[in-house]
DNA sequence: CGACTTTGACCAGCGC
DNA sequence: GCGCTGGTCAAAGTCG
């Protein structure tokens, strides 16, 4: 796992934190992505809500839990417009991983077909997000109460870099040696399901985030919007400031709330954001994280990502780096060939 | 005790 | 100018 990290981490990462003060990172950035796959709260979807959404739904039977999913090889296949993510900026497929990592990268492979939206990122833009910083707001402030807010860079002037992943990867958290830390979940319009927005937590000031949405076309895969730079290296180990993880024991929610609310989980997918104003708003009561995905959500993507599984992959080499935790009783095939898995706790 | 999630509110950008 | 929407903050609560 570790390996796919180097690819992208040479370009994407670190940007030398100077870009907090560096009022242009992105012009620095070539490349400004960090394609670091995250624990995506994968704000659970109902399996039952946006049927039209699902293209095959009669594979809904194959079951199985644990986050691996069909990842990788979907990249490939999978190939439905970001439309959102048309800013001006003809998006651009990013040559997925250059890595020929020996596993299934979860990085592109993760089924994730990234695209880099570049935009110009104006220095507005970079102190918007630094804002975040910035803003020391004095205590004693009411919820929500912000004192004066650094102008806010245009939001679509952002760089960006769009990545699809399938769900039940969980992000491929995998994929992503990054702590995010969740700071707001919010319902977006147009789509079921909410939005989650994270921050890196593996360094204070690094300025680096990304949103995580469910694609509301395909409930099965996760769209990750990676903004903004790291700037720092790849912790080598996960959580290196995020202290703690979050794994809750198991049991009924809890066991599901664990994998959603680890987030640190990197490995386990992270965080899901449950509900938030998202889900209160969508009534989707799902607090679905991860673990929430293993129980439910996560069939439905892999019947999603069954879909463009491709032929040769070889599921357990895929699934191999995320197994660990779970034993896939067997991998059965539904009547469209599509791949599922079994697994037994 | 520190880090994280949840959640309501604030605020800026954008469209009408 | 107004309202909507998205993005972010920060208090409160939870967990290891």
């Amino acid at each position: 796992m570790a390996e796919h990290f180097n690819d992208w981490d040479l370009q994407a990462v670190v940007r030398s934190c100077g870009s907090v003060a560096h009022p242009e990172p992105a012009a620095a950035a070539p490349r400004a992505d960090q394609p670091d796959a995250a624990p995506e709260p994968v704000p659970a979807p109902r399996r039952d809500e946006a049927p039209a959404a699902r293209a095959t739904p009669t594979t809904v039977p194959v079951r199985r839990q644990g986050r691996a999913s069909p990842p990788a090889a979907k990249a490939a296949a999978l190939l439905y417009d970001l439309e959102y993510l048309d800013l001006d900026h003809r998006p651009f497929l990013l040559p997925a991983a250059p890595s020929p990592s020996p596993s299934p990268g979860p990085r592109a492979g993760a089924g994730g077909r990234e695209r880099e939206v570049m935009i110009s990122f104006p220095a507005a833009a970079a102190a918007s997000t630094s804002g975040t910083q910035q803003r020391a707001s004095p205590p004693g402030r009411k919820p929500g109460a912000r004192t004066s807010r650094p102008k806010r860079s245009k939001k679509s002037q952002l760089k960006k870099v769009v990545r699809e992943m399938p769900a039940a990867d969980g992000g491929s958290s995998s994929s992503d040696p990054w702590a995010w830390r969740k700071y707001g979940q919010k319902p977006i319009k147009g789509s079921p399901y909410p939005r989650g927005y994270y921050k890196c937590s593996s360094m204070k000031g690094c300025m680096a985030r990304k949103l995580v949405e469910r694609s509301p076309a395909k409930p099965g895969v996760l769209i990750v919007t990676y903004m903004a730079e790291h700037c720092h290296p790849v912790p080598t180990q996960l959580n290196a400031l995020a202290g703690t993880t979050r794994h809750k024991p198991s049991s009924g929610a809890a066991a599901e709330h664990s994998a959603a609310s680890s987030p640190k989980s990197h490995e386990h997918g992270g965080q899901a954001a449950g509900r938030g104003t998202g889900d209160r708003e969508h009534g989707s009561s799902e607090t679905s994280t991860v673990a929430g995905e293993i129980g439910g959500e996560e069939i439905a993507a892999v019947d999603d990502d069954s879909e463009f599984w491709p032929e040769g992959l070889d599921l357990d080499e895929l699934l191999a780096p995320v197994d660990d935790d779970f034993d896939f009783e067997q991998v059965i095939e539904a009547e469209d060939g599509v791949l599922g898995r079994r697994l037994s706790l």
